[in-house]
DNA sequence: AATATAGGTTCCTTTTTAGAACTTGTCAAT
DNA sequence: ATTGACAAGTTCTAAAAAGGAACCTATATT
């Protein structure tokens, strides 16, 4: 597979990641999570090359997770900001910290943590079931190919044959 | 910022991108919960080159993401599973999964569905406040400093004065 | 007239990735 | 006994991406 291809691979993981998945992007949308929107401010804050933050801005405009919105003219200037697409890539974000938070923290601990707004408390996230709203975990989940894409993705889904003894 | 340092930023974000933040670590991951085991396997699945393949696999064992098992001896013969550890990743995958199966869709919807198995329903992920349980969105939720790390995090977030009329 | 600012673009170097061929230990077939 | 296949890599060269610094443009300030 080509990496240029990922927006057309038959998985909506690999077509995420055309949009999210190299090297700054994620790190980008962090930083609009905590209300940066400038280039200038990116660029300070990630350390990241001008040329490289110019691509992925405009990247992440194409795909319409960010939008430009002039804060002033003579000169134009343009902020970046969150669309309700972009914002709706929070779980992703809350995934990852809550994931680093727990097994990547040194002594010091979690260094932002997160408050529910409505119940006033210190959280982190879980993950639930969209059917029956009960909380989940890796082994509590099956996949299956959709019925509209049977047929085309017969080799994507490994067997479940056992591997180790044939 | 340079990428090396990440595991070392004060975030943890950053940290978690340290292991899964590049091209192809997230799409091994996926194979990995789908249950493919070895080095052909993967290499055939994504079409990724050996050297980059073996270099990722390395570097998910190091971190204790995934481990290797042997299932032969003479030659010995070793795949690659996911940890408790690894297992943990699975919020973050269904999060993109998630965005990718509403955002990124063609007419035929998403490829491969969910079922919760302990209420058989064909799911997606929601995300829900650890503390009352309530499914929260991005605007739900406020971010601060954690009290171990005042005073040595005073430029990370941005302060909430008004960007646009100073 | 010189300097600052925001948001870039251009140029050159270094690092990563792609693509293919080669290696190693073992087993099965000719 | 030799040949070929298999799994899991390693080694090479070429192409692509990222890093780093300087330059550009329009306006506003000193």
């Amino acid at each position: 597979m080509r990496w240029e291809d990922l927006d057309q691979q038959p998985c909506s993981l690999a077509r995420t990641l055309a949009v999210v998945g190299d090297r700054w992007t994620l790190l980008i949308l962090r930083d609009c999570f905590l209300g940066v929107r400038r280039f200038d401010a990116f660029e300070q804050r990630l350390g990241v090359t001008r040329h490289v933050l110019t691509d992925r801005l405009k990247k992440l405009v194409s795909y319409g997770v960010l939008y430009k919105s002039p804060y002033q003219e003579r000169p134009l200037r343009e902020e970046y900001r969150l669309s309700e697409k972009g914002l709706e890539l929070h779980p992703v974000i809350l995934g990852l910290v809550g994931w680093g938070d727990k097994h990547m923290s040194d002594e010091r601990g979690a260094p932002i943590i997160h408050i529910h707004k409505s119940c006033g408390q210190e959280m982190h996230a879980t993950t639930h079931c969209s059917g029956c709203g009960e909380a989940i975990t890796a082994k509590d989940i099956k996949v299956e190919v959709a019925k509209s894409w049977q047929g085309h993705l017969d080799e994507f889904l490994p067997s479940k044959k056992p591997l180790t003894t044939p």
